[in-house]
DNA sequence: TAGATTGTTAATCGATTAACAATC
DNA sequence: TAGATTGTTAATCGATTAACAATC
C-alpha cells in the first residue's frame, strides 16, 4: 500500500468528532452543511476543517457545502469503522467489567470475542455471554482467532510482558489503561488511556484558575 | 494571582509523565538525574524536559542534573497535588462503579465523597463505604460539601443540563465521560474521555499500517 | 450569470529542537 | 580549574489560520 503522505496525529484525533458530530445531524435530517455552519456548531475554525478533510480527498461540492451522509460515511471508512474488528479483555476487574458491559462498541463493529483474568473466582463468570477464560489460555485463543485489539486492563505489574507476547502473537492495537509506557515493535499500535493523566490536568487547570 | 505567562497544554498533559517515572526513580533510590538520561528513558529530547521544567523555575543545577526527589515534589506541587480534592461520581452505572472502586486516586489526594443516580435499585447501595444517593439530593449536597470535581459517567441525554448545573451550584472540574461536547461557564474546567474516539483512533491505524 | 463555498496555496503562529553561554 | 549540565536564546519544524482562485 503506497501511502501518499502521513496524516498527522492531530488530524486523526479530530476524526471521530467529525464523525459524532455529523452522525448528529443526519440523525436530525440535515442534509448539506457548509465548513463554516459546522465550524459554528463544533468551535472551531472552518479553515481547519476544510484542510483536515482534504487530506483525504476532496468531499466537499463549491457554492453547495458537504452533503451529510455521504460525508459521514467516508469519514467512517477513513477511521476503519466499515470493517468489523475483535477484541478481548485482559483483565477483567472493575474496569475491565465495566468495558465488557459497553454495548456501543458494538454498534461500531468492535465486537468482544474473549475474556481474560488469573483469578480463579473470575474464570467461569459470563459477561454478555462471553465466558471468562484462564490467562493460560489466552496464547492458544488468539493463535486460533483472529483477535485485533486487545484491552488492557490488568494490573501494571504484569502489563509490559503481556503486552509483549500479545505483539507476538499476532495482536494489531492494544488499549492499554495501565499507567505504564508499552514500547512495542513496529506494526504493533498502542492507544494509551491513562486516567489518573487525565485527572492531574484537571487538578492542574482547577488550581491554576482560582478566582476566575 | 497574577499569571506570568499561559503555559500550554502540551506541557501540562506531560507533566503527569514526568511526576510518574520521577516517582519510579524515587522508588528505586536514585537520587540525580540529567535530562539526557531522563530523555533517554522517556524518549523524549532532552531540551524538551528542560523547556517544559523552566516555564515553571529552575529546578536543576548547572553540571549536575536535577535532584530526583526535589523534582518530583516540585512537579507535584505544580500539579496540585499537595491540595486534596473531592469529588462526586454522578451515574453510579458500569463505568462509575468501576471508578468508585479505584483507590489509586485516593492516594493522590482526589477523595471520592458522594455518589448520584437516578435508579432506586442502585440509590441505597454502598461502595468503599459511600452511599448511592437519589439524584434529586444532589443540589443540596453539593451546596453543603465543598465539591472540587464530579466525574460524569451518566448516561449522555442528561450529562448538558447536569454539567450546566453542577457549574452553577460551584463545582470547578467536570471529568466527563460521555461522548458529548460540554460548554460551560469560564472558571469551569471540563476534561473530556471520549473513549469511543480512543478506540476509533487506534481502529485508523490499525488499518492504516497493515501489511507494514 | 451571480453567489456561494470548496480546495489549495500562502502567511502566521506556536511548539519542538538545536546550540551555547552561564555556572555549578 | 576542568568537566558537565543547566537555563535560555535562536533556528527549525509543523500545525493552524487566512486568503483567494477555481468551480459548482
Amino acid at each position: 500500500m503506497t501511502e501518499e503522505r502521513k496524516i498527522s496525529m492531530a488530524v486523526i484525533r479530530r476524526l471521530p468528532r467529525y464523525y459524532r458530530y455529523l452522525g448528529e445531524l443526519l440523525d436530525n435530517g440535515v442534509t448539506k452543511i457548509s465548513s463554516r455552519e459546522l465550524s459554528e456548531k463544533m468551535k472551531v475554525t472552518a479553515s481547519q476543517i476544510r484542510q483536515d478533510l482534504n487530506n483525504f480527498g476532496g468531499f466537499g461540492q463549491q457554492g453547495y457545502g458537504y452533503n451529510v451522509e455521504y460525508l459521514h460515511k467516508e469519514i467512517g471508512k477513513i477511521l476503519g469503522l466499515e470493517n468489523t474488528h475483535s477484541m478481548i479483555i485482559v483483565g477483567v476487574g472493575n474496569l475491565g467489567q465495566a468495558l465488557a458491559n459497553y454495548t456501543s462498541f458494538e454498534k461500531r463493529g468492535f465486537n468482544l470475542i474473549g475474556l481474560f483474568d488469573v483469578n480463579p473466582r473470575l474464570v467461569g463468570m459470563s459477561i454478555r455471554g462471553i465466558e471468562v477464560l484462564d490467562i493460560d489460555k489466552m496464547e492458544e485463543f488468539v493463535k486460533e482467532h483472529k483477535v485485533d485489539i486487545a484491552i488492557l486492563t490488568m494490573p501494571k505489574t504484569k502489563v509490559k510482558e503481556t503486552a509483549e507476547n500479545l505483539a507476538k502473537w499476532g495482536v494489531r492495537g492494544l488499549w492499554n489503561f495501565s499507567p505504564v509506557d508499552l514500547f512495542v515493535p513496529d506494526g504493533v499500535q498502542v492507544e494509551n488511556v491513562h486516567l489518573s493523566h487525565s485527572l492531574m490536568t484537571l487538578a492542574y487547570r482547577i488550581n491554576e484558575c482560582e478566582g476566575e
